[in-house]
RNA sequence: GGGCCCAUAGCUCAAUGGAUAGAGUACAGGAUUCCGGAUCCUGGAAUGAGGGUUCGAUUCCCUUUGGGCCCUCCA
């Protein structure tokens, strides 16, 4: 981890400088280290200089030549420090260093790009939790893929992760589900609202003895009906999409007494003690106004049902006592609004609202040749996610999801993502890997063995040592999709990795008449091969050996 | 009417407040006696408009234009 130790050294730089300055150094400035743009030649840059001259009011160079002295006088670590025109310090880096960072990564192997900045801290993160009434579709598929792969990363940072999904078997839609199943098996059109799809009929036909011996008993079905959907269809999609959840939440476990009170009741008491709850009109409210909301909002209904954020709630509330300590939340766009009341309600229930993290993604546009699908689960014309991945693959399908900031919106076009099955930008991160294993299976036709112990120093091929310093930047780039929940730099980075690979294998041989070199270079893909795994491995998608 | 998000190359997207704004795709041309041509090389083309903050703005603030979404005692 090149950039810690960079900033260990930087910052006693920064503080002696201060020092020499006559100000305290208890205030230290907040600036950044970086790898520079390609036109700029050192390995990495410093914007210090800017910062600390702008809290002294020096001339920026002035500062920049003090601290550029005192960071030459790490000779051990670095080969040169030179400050330039806005003020930027530029470091040189020893190639010794880079060399020992690459054993590192083949040390380290699948392990390498883990951490510890989670110190094994409870993170739940609740995602997808699409209703139970019928199979996943498109707009499914990009949560699915941004909290699997926040997950994947997460853990691998030292967090203990839960995935859960909380599905919502309660409430007027669960009704519809019953009654357009009814409705579905005695081929008659769905109710007002209701869903009309094809699979009503399968999972009416392969419950037809349960359902005709219950026909009066709504409840009976209902349940059926969630618990076949959520093991036929969802369960069964997410697991195509290489995704298991550690837990299913039921929201109706919320209405289970315990000791002649349930979940929502606790939730409700809890906020009634806080003073967050007031009657009007025969209905209970919380006073979400004081927490940026626009109106106050029913929790309890005149008929003394509980709303849908009761639940929620409630639902929070649980979470929170589970013993969580960061809880994420990754929504569809639609639900904003939603933000304010419920991170209120977390508030008001005495936990702190940044505990929840809300991670937005903008809907999907699903489109066929340009031309837009309306979704609609009544109409029943949506396309589901399991269509997608038949024809264009779990692979490419999470890597097209990725590749997007979450909160901008995602054209997906079937048309398109299946013709780019052989032009889709994973093939090429993939198809970096499966060269590599092919030069290992070449090798070992030829009788050379892969030894770790060769010596790095031989790699002094510009284009080796691009390799080099982009693979050592896989840590920090974990670290930084984490802390933006933002995985899709992951997929930028991985296409830039195997594109510095590509044009390497283009020029250069990897198996030579040199025996010391080959080794050397052995080394080079091997770390490439375990940083290329590694990655894909975060984002749930497989790296082929052959293609 | 109020709120959230988006606007970058012909198209789809990148860019922790940094240096000459990067990729892919499309289009045009070119590369292999040799580890996989699903690869590589060459070419042109972009920050919607107007202010402000800053040493420095695609990024932050304000105004404006265009687009998406949300404003239920639905879930």
């Amino acid at each position: 981890m090149i950039k810690k130790e960079l900033l260990l050294i930087i910052d006693k730089a920064v503080k002696k400088v201060m020092m020499n300055h006559g100000e305290a150094e208890t205030r230290m400035p907040r600036y950044n280290v970086e790898v520079p743009p390609g036109n700029i030649k050192a390995d990495y840059a410093t914007n210090a200089a800017m910062i600390l001259a702008s809290r002294l009011k020096e001339s920026t160079l002035k500062i920049a030549g003090e601290l550029a002295t005192e960071l030459s006088l790490e000779k051990k670590y670095f080969e040169a420090v030179k400050f330039m025109k806005p003020g930027f310090i530029n470091i040189y880096i020893n190639k010794s260093v880079f060399y020992n960072e690459l054993e590192n990564i083949i040390r380290e192997g699948h392990k390498y790009g883990g951490g510890n900045i989670g110190s094994k801290r409870k993170v739940m993160i609740e995602f997808v939790s699409a209703n139970p009434t019928g199979p996943s579709h498109v707009g499914h598929g990009r949560g699915a893929a941004l909290g699997d792969c926040l997950a994947n990363i997460m853990k691998n940072l030292g967090f203990d992760v839960t995935r859960e999904y909380y599905v919502n078997d309660v409430g007027n839609q669960i009704n519809l589900l019953a009654d357009s199943l009814v409705c579905a098996g005695e081929g008659k059109p769905a109710p007002e609202g209701g869903y009309g799809g094809d699979y009503l009929k399968e999972v009416y036909n392969e419950g037809r003895g349960f359902i005709e011996e219950n026909s009066g008993d709504r409840e009976a079905i209902k349940k059926y009906a969630v618990e076949k959907i959520i093991e036929k269809y969802i369960k069964k999609d997410m697991g195509d999409f290489g995704l298991v959840f550690d837990n299913w939440f039921y929201e109706s476990s919320l209405f289970k007494e315990k000791d002649g009170k349930n979940k929502i009741d606790a939730a409700v008491d809890r906020l009634k003690k806080k003073g967050y709850v007031y009657e009007k009109g025969g209905a209970l409210w919380f006073k979400s106004t004081e927490f940026k909301d626009d109106k106050d909002r029913v929790i309890t209904r005149k008929d003394k049902t509980g709303t849908y954020l009761a639940s929620d709630i409630a639902y929070h509330y649980d979470k929170f006592k589970r013993g969580f300590e960061t809880v994420i939340n990754i929504w569809g766009a639609d639900h904003h609004g939603y933000i304010d009341r419920v991170k209120g309600s977390v508030k008001a229930l005495g936990y702190d609202p940044d505990r929840l993290k809300i991670l937005l993604y903008q809907l999907v546009n699903l489109t066929i040749g340009g031309k837009p699908v309306i979704m609609s689960k009544r109409k029943a014309n949506y396309v589901t996610l399991r269509q997608v991945i038949d024809e264009v693959g779990s692979d490419a399908c999470r890597f097209f999801y990725l590749m997007r900031n979450a909160n901008s919106p995602l054209d997906f076009d079937l048309e398109l993502a299946k013709k780019q099955s052989q032009e889709n930008p994973v093939y090429y991160v993939q198809y970096a890997h499966a060269r590599v294993c092919s030069i290992f299976r070449e090798a070992k036709k030829m009788g050379v063995d892969f030894n770790p112990g060769c010596d790095a120093g031989l790699l002094k091929e510009p284009e080796e040592l691009i390799i080099i310093k982009k693979l050592i930047t896989y840590p920090d780039l974990l670290v930084h999709c984490c802390n933006t929940l933002e995985p899709h730099h992951l997929t930028g980075y991985l296409q830039d990795l195997a594109g510095v690979f590509h044009r390497y294998y283009t020029k250069h041989r990897v198996i030579v008449n040199d025996k010391n070199l080959t080794g050397s270079r052995l080394m080079l893909v091997k770390a490439l091969q375990v940083v290329v795994r590694n990655g894909l491995k975060m984002m749930g998608i497989s790296a082929p050996e052959k293609m």
